[in-house]
DNA sequence: GAAGAACGGTGCCTTTTGTTACATAAAGCG
DNA sequence: CGCTTTATGTAACAAAAGGCACCGTTCTTC
């Protein structure tokens, strides 16, 4: 009924590299499509099983009364530390988490987690090596606010995306990004407008042009 | 040779409870007794063991240019995230250590980690517990930056040294504060004048009294 | 194709934060 | 005690960021 072999797995988790943990990731985990848009966790909840990606894209955020922060992406081949914890810790999660796009997932039922902590030292090194990268990368936008001023942030952010999705146009709208860097609207078109005037990027409605 | 035995140990990580597990880290760790404002670890360097504090504070921190950023103090029945990874990853470590204080620390050699990573599920709670928490306090500095201006920053800042060391009194410099928040000596002397005409607190040399 | 929603531009003003520069005061020390 | 260092106070100004209002443009949708 899946849709996808255990030569997918492997290809898409290459630290699972013994065939015995492929197996019995294959043989334990449900294969779910989740259509875009869908809110997979919500605050408060409490989970029974960790979702990895096989494909697709995850927005995982926490509210604060009326802002949000945005703390990761899980994407193909990544898990969601802030789901790991709560299901290790049998707590509510306290973050949110919403399909981008249409996403395929893995749910890895808890005590299957707790037992490949254990017997699977690739397993073990894969969640500590999530939670290394996610806590590197909070500690860069940290720094990133209380060093630099928002222009720069701005430019980081675009390069960043570019990188990321290996396109010159980033099709976000600016109300988006003043959300994603917690300011306004207006501040980012102010600097947006400032920037295409220097020639350094062009405008279309609802997307950035990068040089 | 040690200063310390067994049942100081198990007071000390409560989450080691079986006998067999105490054992181990008693006779496999080796017991050092480190001065005040001695620097544990440089950017750079290698680890071959993991610290464990049984009394004192050392403090973590990063440098970025000329800026430093804290990322937690180390205290009694705690370890530090930073040489867990680079420990566990074999790689050079992004940030320094330095003791706040006279401290004492356990130092657990690198393929112990491996192995009760493996066999000890209490050891295993327990790095995934400091990791989460670390990423919670991150988290919350970091939304507190996005969201709150300096003077709510300030104020929370004092009232948790407060909580935390069960005192009204706190004996830093406003420069000092400056720097852990990200700004500079002026600002912070303004407000805290402010807040002294207010009334909110008093003011000695080097010295904030909270009311 | 008309109405409404979403998106972006901009002027004007306020608040917050940072910078520089200098003054005063307390603590440390020979 | 006088000298030096460290800590703090403060004025004056500059720069960064935010808030509000209102506009025109471009999509969507019916």
């Amino acid at each position: 009924m899946s849709a996808f072999s255990i030569n997918d797995l492997h290809d898409v988790f290459p630290f699972f590299t013994r065939e015995e943990e492929l197996r019995e990731l294959y043989d334990s985990a449900i294969y779910k499509v989740v259509p875009s848009r869908t809110l997979l966790i919500r605050e408060g909840q409490y989970l029974n099983s960790l979702p990895l990606v096989l494909n697709g894209s995850i927005r995982v955020f926490r509210q604060y009364e009326d802002r949000e922060v945005l703390l990761y992406y899980v994407q193909r081949g990544e898990t969601c530390i802030m789901s790991l914890t709560a299901c290790f810790f049998s707590a509510p999660s306290q973050s949110q988490a919403i399909t981008e796009t249409e996403t395929e997932i893995l749910l890895v039922p808890t005590d299957k987690i707790f037992e490949w902590q254990k017997k699977f030292p690739a397993w073990n090194e894969f969640t500590l090596g999530t939670f290394k990268c996610r806590y590197e990368e909070l500690l860069s936008a940290f720094s990133d606010v209380v060093f630099q001023d928002i222009e720069t942030r701005l430019k980081t952010y675009l390069r960043e995306y570019s990188l990321k999705y290996r396109t010159k146009k980033v099709p976000l709208t600016h109300e988006l990004i003043a959300r994603e860097l917690g300011t306004t609207r207006v501040v980012i078109s102010r600097l947006l407008k400032g920037m295409e005037t220097a020639g350094k990027i062009k405008q279309r409605r609802g997307m950035i042009i990068l040089q």
